[in-house]
DNA sequence: TCGTTACTTGACTCCATAGTCAAGAAGATA
DNA sequence: TATCTTCTTGACTATGGAGTCAAGTAACGA
């Protein structure tokens, strides 16, 4: 359902040029925001919304009255989020040398940020398979992940009965892994990546 | 707390030798250990105890009378629905020739029970922390496991970095794996399980 | 066959989370 | 300042599972 009948819910990203919100309005949507960023950077997307209606001083009401709802919150910060951080890796990672480094790159990095950041971690899940924009985040590095393994192949220096749908793998297993075991160190989370992209080299 | 203040929970395995129960109670105590056995193996150690319950014809109360809860119940049914069968991996890889094969097959066997047995994956992941004969049970394949890497590095077969940590860990990950991912193919989960083999080999 | 006692039941409490809405609070406007 | 409208609140419902217990049921033994 909408989020109120009335009125269509107000786009919060931008410049609302819609309907226009009243000063309160507008100063909580704000602050739902920044406490939504703050509470998913470190818990997750599947936080309750009443530890972010808490964190901004406002009701979980609010929440549902101003975005409709968790899908649409997510939605609200996935950019400030993690599509930044996603689109980063994509870009250095093509400024490498070496098809073999780019692509073992690629999947260090984007594993390391799943381990660094748990809603970065829910977005490359597809905890929300809802979410318009993040799909597209998804897809983009899908396809750039894609193109590298290619690469990679028609040189010879990765194995070539990987599949791309093995690299969805990948990168879902690696995120699940995250979020159930807290335990391990960054530095043997580290190592144990080095094992498996061994484990994706053409044998010389 | 006990599951019955004026008496103790009947030890439902063996030959029940305390204060004899009545034969409905003995009816019930059969009839809800094969109910769990088919439930736990279909569902895993997590369903709730109403649908054993459900399973069994009984009421979930029964169940905490008999059995006193959970943990109690999957001690209970623990041996019958995956004891045996992690058993039987110890033996056959011991029997194998090679600690190259030896480790791998051991590896590989865990994890193929890990997909095809939600119930032995929970118990390998010690989603039940407080069960005794369960732990003793992952000790012992955990000490197996130690064993076969100390001879296949011995063999100079598995790369020397590989810790007997990092094993707990490549079992529990793929614990979670399985439990997270039921879209892949026994097939695909297969031939990624060679890719994560390869790279713990030494290089030659 | 009947009383005694063990056993079973299912409705109940408790907890945590998602989501809703009527009533009251507070900005905007004149 | 008064009035109108938007906005917020927090108590409410719903869901689903764990665990409990008074009251009813059925086995056993004499």
């Amino acid at each position: 359902m909408s989020p109120s009948a009335s009125q269509p819910p107000p786009r919060a990203s931008a410049a609302t040029p819609a309907p226009r919100l009243r000063a309160d309005a507008q100063r909580n949507v704000e602050g739902i925001r920044r406490a939504a960023l703050e509470v998913f950077r470190t818990s997750g997307l599947t936080t309750p919304l009443d530890e972010v209606a808490r964190a901004a001083g406002v009701s979980k009401g609010t929440i549902y009255h101003r975005f409709g709802g968790r899908s649409a919150l997510i939605d609200a910060v996935v950019d400030d989020l993690v599509a930044e951080r996603i689109r980063d890796i994509i870009e250095a990672v093509g400024e490498l040398e070496g098809p073999l480094t780019r692509f073992e790159e690629f999947l260090r990095r984007t594993w390391l940020l799943q381990y660094d950041e748990p809603a970065a971690n829910d977005v490359l899940m597809r905890a929300l398979p809802d979410s318009q924009p993040l799909a597209i985040l998804c897809d983009q590095a899908c396809d750039f992940a894609r193109h590298l393994l290619h690469e990679a192949q028609a040189a010879n220096v990765i194995r070539a009965d990987v599949t791309p749908e093995d690299l969805t793998y990948l990168i879902l297993e690696r995120g699940v892994i995250v979020r159930a075991c807290t335990k391990q160190s960054r530095t043997d989370y580290t190592r144990r990546l080095d094992f498996i992209l061994r484990g994706l080299r053409a044998t010389r």
